[in-house]
DNA sequence: CTTGACTCCGTACCGGGGTACGGGGCTTAC
DNA sequence: GTAAGCCCCGTACCCCGGTACGGAGTCAAG
């Protein structure tokens, strides 16, 4: 099937973009990934544009954007834009930024709770509280 | 039903805690929340001790910890013990630092992108992508 | 007594991102 | 030709922490 190279059944690209084959045929459903043309048996061909497009998926979820916020950067085909990009960038930044501050919040509260387990009172450690009412 | 106020009917405690109903439920089925004696017409009867588990509960989530981690630090009944609260709070410490460092690691990378769409390449700023070959 | 708020229960569903299963058809290398 | 290893498809299931639904029973106030 195709010696040349010139396409790739679903099992290479999985292979040359270090993703699952189930992930691809999930992400045809979604509408991420477009519908390929079928060989007459019915397998998949896919071409470099998918690959890169695959491989694009892969960069964005590893900046964190949903597959949704990809699905909308890839969209609506060439119409993608410097400005669009942008804008969903700096969004998905503002979210990363509120989860850091979230996060970093709590890892105060539980370095202050290791610490009162370590030399306060046992019972305001066993209540995971500072300050609370003490337990039952 | 018990004017006195010595138990708390489902309500009373989701409005106490300041939890919705069915969470409580969901709480009790998950066996986080043990099942209260009920009345003869079997309204669950909570008493102050449910109230502090409840809470309890809360603070633990509201630390980060899962509802699974919750359940073991209240686990074996009065078997909790500061070395347990210490050795489930390190633990998710550990985790929280983790996530932290990928977290800020997705920042930087976005903030780089962003900075790419301003003044570097547009294909670039299109692939998402330092350094990666250009889109179809 | 009636009305309205509360409670009971089981079950289904949400989102996000997939993974797993199972019975069949195709391709390829030996 | 035959066996291994792909691929097809639909469907169900996973985690997590709940939320929603709907019909029936119960309780307190007026």
């Amino acid at each position: 099937m195709d010696p040349t190279g010139t396409t790739l059944t679903i099992g290479e690209l999985a292979a040359a973009v270090g993703v699952n084959v189930e992930t691809i045929r999930y992400y045809e459903r979604e509408g991420i990934l477009p519908e390929p043309p079928r060989t007459a048996s019915g397998y998949r061909q896919y071409s470099d544009a998918d690959r890169w497009r695959l491989a694009f998926i892969r960069r964005g979820k590893d900046l964190g954007f949903t597959l949704r916020e990809i699905a909308e950067l890839l969209g609506a085909g060439d119409q993608r834009s410097v400005a669009e990009v942008q804008r969903v960038a700096a969004s998905r930044l503002e979210q990363i930024e509120l989860d850091l501050a979230e996060l970093t919040r709590s890892r105060d509260q539980l370095r202050r709770l290791i610490e009162t387990c370590e030399t306060g009172s046992d019972d305001d450690c066993l209540d995971l509280a500072p300050g609370a009412a003490t337990g039952p």
